[in-house]
RNA sequence: GCCCGGGUGGCGGAAUGGCAGACGCGGCGGACUCAAAAUCCGUUGCCUUCACGGGCGUGCGGGUUCAAGUCCCGCCCCGGGCACCA
């Protein structure tokens, strides 16, 4: 095919060979790489005293079926406003690496043998690949890969760290575990037993100890999924109560695993969020998880001994009139009664012959749900009565005690006290079983109003319980009164400062946040750091033997089970492999024989840290150096939290990642290994990229590129299915790859585009057919400044008009605003306008003045630097403009001369006049009244009244 | 149910309380071409008018204001998060 287009006009073959170029080049000048103060990469000389900046992107998981187009959305928008910054100076620290354990490369292990390593070396060289031909100026000695035995050997130091930790609740700090066994032995700290240090056995030495570690081993509550062959944390476990990968039910079980103590940073890692630059949504996700509740303890007597329960509302105690506990609550058992007491109402028995039999029967009814059916919501409530009664602390009225499965033994106590009157759900089981609702708040005229009820203290008239401000009644004994107190804070103070003197409870905060599960029986993680000698007491390893290092091994998986059998067991992989599991090893009492710990560490370990490595990566005395983190990442201000400055990533990581990351890193700075107080200062949250997905009539996915329209119906292969948008991806077999787009169009033209569809942080639809509109504009760009036959440079010495100087001022201003808060979109928009503008002003002059093209190719940089490396060459530079300066407005020349302004009547634009931009109000007034089309409006009468907006608008009321 | 976002042309989107729809796609008309593609130029919210112009328009209903997409009150719809959390 004969192709008779002009030889050197911007098309996607040009596009690419000057990309490629550029890219080559950058990376033999190492144009982007950025200089420490210290350590292995300092240059103090490169350093000089320019700001610094450290720009980071949430680095992906090295899937095998490589980037799509959606991928590249934030690392674009990081990259340009790294380039931006650039050239405004700034030292920029940007670079991205690979969160590259996990379970994607286990199975593909699993089913091809090969070993997880080879294939997520592939995955990782393919989107290094592609990430490089989108033109990113990162900083590649800066890239690393979680699975790096190099980079792991640090995640595991931190472990240790974290492991030798222990957490002083009166500094509010994490201490070094040896400080804690020294204050013991001082005796400055006392047992809890009360019995001298000295005095406890080695076993009860190492107990009191372990128990106190911020990673320590317990048999706790997990998350069992037998599908997966692994336990789970609570975050991955989704409100149905499935695993999040894989979708296998999961059950709470008890088993003995790895834990690290996150909840006592609960109360730090909410009130640091007031320090952050982070979205209000992101924030109030993570005070939900971390889920802070005011409230207090309450000790209800009973023939088992005390009932403690959690409540939020301890200023409701009067009108506490049964107790339900959780059916695994450990004193059901001491509870449950032989027979049913005298009187006792058919309905709380189950048909049961006694409470024994009924407790049971509903145990069994409750453990043959997964979390699933127990939490499934507008569910009528269930439950059993166990024959017993506690005694209200406050007016010694005997409860009976239930149990029902509403009350959940992972949160507060295990149990609860009712208040039917004050509580929706206890309102519900009261009604449910016949339980009287005593009332103890006369609800406000607005809630009877709101009701259609006459106000009443009938509570049978009720249809829902009163929650709120009201005043109180049949609520006093002889020590305490509530009555005639409307207020809640006040109420509850008076009741925990009477729960106090009377020995009978405590105000208290209770937090929904478990301690993190942090062990996994999987293959392709990081090994624990751990062995356990003949008595199977735990040891850290020492710095010297890290990394421990995966084991070469051909079978990969955990041994999986029914994904609905609850009782079977984990069996690691590493379990497996005797001659790695028992070792010889010299830990200071001479070469014993230790056997390793088999666990392996969740995903999330190495994604906790991987900011800082990138500071210094190839550092092999520290994770990173004190002096280059202090640099990159420490606080800026009096009241700075520090962090990284710009950190770009999706939504979905708004708890796992970030809060665990958090967490790491404030144990890392109470050990005074860090200077900063927070991971991540500022959290830009970008939107997705969704595409059109097409479902046959069965429901499945059918590949949406061979889908066809027709009078906006679809069709596939003859037959009709139905669109749906959703996150671009593999299984909506919707994914368009960047390799398309670079073969198409170029990444230039791809980057723009992304950038013009949105604002950063908004969700868009891909549409390929729009693309074509900033591949034209890059067209025209290069037309006006290159000679489209000869190559030639088209810029020209002319001056520039004074009219094209405005605009060009104008467009710098607004790109320059536009950029720094990541408009990009709007940027683009404003050098689309002036390059319209060039177009005319280059037909005329035969070419285009230097003075605007210069600036103009810098302002386009950032967007589009492959190109505008190319035209700034044309220029006669030598070097990149990576670095040259961002163009600045004159703001002389931001002033119009003349102006025009719209004349409204009554709201309505009826005429516009063009004044000088200084005109005083009498010259304005007169021009508007001057007006035909207002005249006419006018008809002959006076306007009521007329506003002059200096230099926007006139209104004239009439 | 609770907590966040968000509803603007055929589509993506733009608008410090001051000219709604910048910019891009698509559509329409034209140039170039034997023709088509590519490229370029013009035009494009809806209704009405030969034209000047006029009317209607930012999910719905009220309100504040000389002036509301923007602020306030009450709804509706869509997306996301949390949810028997005591």
């Amino acid at each position: 095919m004969a192709d008779d287009n002009p030889r050197f006009r911007y098309n996607a073959s040009l596009a690419q060979e000057i990309e490629l170029r550029w890219q080559d080049r950058w990376d033999a000048d190492a144009t982007f790489e950025a200089p420490n103060p210290a350590g292995p990469l300092a240059d103090v000389a490169k350093l000089g005293d320019r700001p610094k900046l450290f720009v980071l992107d949430m680095f992906p998981y090295p899937s095998g079926t490589g980037l799509h187009v959606g991928h590249p959305l934030g690392y674009i928008g990081t990259d340009v406003y790294s380039r931006f910054k650039r050239m405004q100076g700034y030292n920029v620290l940007y670079s991205m690496g690979f969160d590259a354990f996990g379970l994607p490369a286990e199975q593909h292990a699993m089913q091809t043998g090969q070993h997880p390593a080879i294939n997520t070396e592939e995955n990782v060289a393919n989107m290094r690949r592609q990430l490089r031909r989108l033109g990113l100026s990162h900083d590649k000695r800066r890239s690393i890969s979680t699975t790096d035995p190099a980079y792991y050997r640090w995640t595991q130091w931190i472990f240790l760290q974290v492991y030798n930790a222990w957490y002083d609740t009166d500094l509010h700090t994490a201490r070094p575990i040896t400080e804690l066994i020294t204050a013991y032995e001082r005796g400055e700290r006392s047992t809890p037993d009360g019995r001298a240090w000295s005095a406890l056995s080695p076993t009860e030495q190492r107990e009191l100890i372990d128990n106190r570690r911020l990673a320590y081993v317990a048999d706790a509550p997990v998350n069992w999924c037998p599908g997966l062959g692994t336990v789970v944390a609570n975050e991955e476990v989704t409100a149905d109560g499935r695993s999040d990968r894989g979708n296998y039910p999961v059950f709470k079980r008890n088993m003995r695993q790895w834990m690290m103590r996150i909840t006592e940073y609960a109360d730090r890692l909410i009130d640091d969020l007031e320090l952050l630059d982070w979205s209000d949504a992101i924030k109030s996700m993570q005070r939900n998880w971390i889920g802070r509740s005011e409230g207090a303890r309450v000790r209800f007597a009973s023939t088992a001994g005390d009932l403690e329960v959690f409540t939020t509302r301890p200023d409701t105690l009067f009108g506490a009139s049964f107790m339900v506990l959780a059916p695994e609550h450990p004193l059901v058992d001491a509870l449950v009664t032989d027979a049913w007491p005298d009187g006792t109402d058919a309905s709380w028995t189950a048909g049961s012959p006694n409470p024994t039999a009924a407790v049971a029967a509903y145990r069994k009814l409750t453990n043959a749900k997964t979390l699933i059916a127990r939490q499934d919501d507008g569910r009528e409530k269930t439950g059993v009565f166990t024959g017993s009664f506690a005694t209200n602390p406050v007016n010694g009225q005997p409860v009976p005690v239930f149990i029902a499965d509403y009350v959940l033994m992972g949160y507060g106590t295990g149990a609860i006290m009712a208040v039917p009157c004050g509580d929706q759900r206890d309102f519900a089981f009261a009604r449910a079983y016949s339980l009287p609702i005593p009332p103890i708040q006369h609800p406000t005229d607005a809630w009877f109003a709101e009701h259609g009820l006459a106000p009443t203290l009938v509570t049978a008239k009720w249809p829902k319980a009163f929650v709120g401000d009201g005043e109180y009644v049949h609520s006093a004994n002889e020590s305490l009164t509530l009555d005639g107190t409307a207020s809640i804070a006040e109420a509850k103070q008076l009741v925990n400062e009477w729960l106090e003197t009377n020995g009978r409870g405590h105000g208290t905060i209770n937090y929904k946040l478990r301690d993190w599960l942090f062990s996994r029986q999987r293959y392709w993680g990081e090994p624990f750091p751990i062995v356990y000698d003949a008595d199977g007491n735990a040891h850290g390893l020492p710095d010297s033997m890290l990394p421990v290092e995966l084991p070469e091994t051909d079978q990969f998986s955990p041994r999986t089970f029914d994904p609905d059998d609850a009782n079977s067991n984990p069996e690691s992989p590493l379990d497996r492999l005797a001659d790695w599991k028992y070792v010889t090893l010299d830990l200071g009492d001479g070469p014993q024989t230790y056997r390793r710990d088999t666990n392996v560490m969740p995903q999330w370990a190495g994604s906790c840290w991987y900011e800082m490595r990138y500071l210094d990566p190839t550092n092999t005395e520290h994770f990173a150096d004190p002096a280059v983190e202090r640099y990159w990442m420490g606080p800026q201000s009096p009241g700075d939290p520090g962090g990284v400055d710009l950190y770009v990533g999706g939504v979905e990581h708004a708890v796992l990642h970030l809060l665990y990351a958090r967490f790491w890193h404030k144990v890392l700075f109470d050990l005074g290994y860090v200077s900063s107080l927070e991971p991540f200062r500022r959290l830009f949250n970008q939107g997705y990229i969704l595409a059109a997905a097409f479902k046959d009539e069965r429901g499945i996915y059918v590949d949406a590129f061979a889908v066809e329209e027709r009078d906006g119906a679809f069709s596939y292969e003859g037959r009709p299915v139905t669109r749906e948008w959703g996150k671009m991806g593999k299984s909506l077999k919707n994914a368009v790859s960047p390799d398309e787009m670079y073969e198409a169009y170029g990444a230039d033209t791809l980057r723009l585009y992304e950038m013009q569809m949105g604002p950063l942080d908004a969700s868009r639809p891909w549409e390929t057919r729009d693309v074509i509109g900033m591949y034209r504009f890059l067209q025209r760009v290069w037309r006006n400044l290159v000679d489209e036959d000869t190559g030639a440079s088209r810029v020209i010495d002319d001056k520039p008009a004074d009219e094209v100087v405005r605009l060009l001022h104008k467009t710098i201003d607004g790109v320059r605003t536009d950029m720094e808060a990541m408009r990009f979109n709007t940027a683009i928009a404003k050098l689309i306008e002036l390059n319209n503008h060039l177009t005319s002003v280059a037909s005329k002059l035969g070419g285009t003045p230097r003075a605007i093209a210069e600036p103009f190719v810098l302002l386009l940089a950032p967007l589009a630097p492959h190109v505008a490396e190319e035209l700034w060459a044309s220029f006669g530079a030598t070097a990149s403009l990576a670095e040259a300066p961002f163009p600045t407005a004159d703001p002389a020349l931001l002033v119009e001369d003349t102006v025009e302004l719209p004349v409204s009547i009554n709201g309505k634009v009826r005429a516009r006049i063009t004044v000088a931009s200084d005109a005083d109000e009498a010259t304005v007034r007169a021009a508007a009244l001057a007006e035909p089309n207002v005249l006419a409006h006018l008809g002959g009468s006076a306007p009521k009244k007329l506003i002059v907006v200096a230099g926007r608008m006139v209104n004239i009321v009439m």
